[in-house]
DNA sequence: TTGTCTATATATCGAAATGATATATATCAA
DNA sequence: TTGATATATATCATTTCGATATATAGACAA
């Protein structure tokens, strides 16, 4: 499974142009269980036009600038279906900020503090995005996995705020202080 | 922060061979927050060592073939540290299981069930690894990325247990059942 | 003996992705 | 006029990916 295929997916839900998909990987319908970015977003969907996956159509609009508009062929459901069906990999995960919370004490205090305060942010204001998606209506799928991320997200920020005091305290063999 | 910053903290933590720090991304001390192969591994290595910020010792085994132990250098952790204390980017992550059950109305039940019953057994198999982790003597930091680990995997565990129904049952409109 | 599997090790390569940037069409404020 | 924002498409040097290769061993089955 490439971005290809998340493309595949995106286009299943109504035909849309690359910066369209683009948003619903940001702040959207997959933002939080898989990302891509313009750089993979576009060569995928050039790809799926030479493979005769997906079509395009150019629109004019009003006071904005010249939009392609991708839709899927019938091909292009058909291999969507197929890549789904396949056994899934395991799962990836970079997140930057656990990686600085796991080396907290090789860095300052006040950027010990930043780093939590926005990732409980993050966590906090991807809780209300969650739940501001209506699920009514939608296929039970797409419901499970919004409670799925609503679960993890809720237990994330519980615990960060619940545990800070751990990670904020000072340990006596620290090398760096405040001085950093 | 790429793989090299990750490398260089593999090592603040003690001399380490490829295939070592490998294993620490891959079902050890990182795997839960940070991925990395060998094809990013091998290179940030030997981009660590042409900058100076490691060193590199071959030592002979026996019954075993050649290692190559790397140890960081002062400036290395110097690095290390302005690395860390930098702003960190977003968590990236990818999960083609929960891009399958997004859009699970679209692939036959028997692979549902599939990939739902293994990913609650990913998620098991992570608490178990975590807890089986002693944080006693840690450095508070890594404790508290221990204790997040455990909270999101338990809770994610906990929701995929208790609401398989909701995705394990059939949508009146799937136009594929069980026949793909 | 050969082939397969496992574990410990290092390494590589064509394809894909990354992150930053560029360009374009508009609007608005300083 | 410049800078910021939003909607849009696109690109490129660098890094990563996933699969594969090779090597040193040992164990086991055909």
């Amino acid at each position: 499974m490439d971005t290809k295929t998340l493309c595949l997916g995106a286009l299943s839900l109504g035909d849309a142009s690359g910066y369209e998909i683009k948003k619903m990987f940001e702040e959207g319908t997959f933002s939080h269980f898989y990302d891509a970015g313009y750089g993979s977003i576009y060569p995928a969907l050039n790809r799926l036009l030479t493979e005769g996956l997906v079509t395009c159509t150019e629109v004019e609009q009003e006071n904005r600038p010249l939009k392609k508009v991708y839709s899927m062929t019938g091909t292009g459901m058909a291999k969507l279906k197929a890549d789904l069906s396949e056994e899934p990999s395991r799962d990836k995960t970079r997140s930057e900020s656990i990686v600085m919370m796991f080396f907290s004490h090789l860095i300052g205090s006040a950027h010990r503090e930043e780093i939590l305060q926005s990732y409980i942010d993050y966590y906090r204001k991807g809780v209300d995005c969650i739940e501001n998606i209506d699920p009514t209506g939608q296929p039970f799928g797409r419901q499970f996995v919004r409670g799925l991320g609503l679960a993890v997200y809720k237990a994330a920020a519980k615990y960060l705020e619940e545990n800070k005091d751990l990670l904020l305290s000072d340990e006596e063999e620290r090398d760096i202080g405040d001085a950093a």
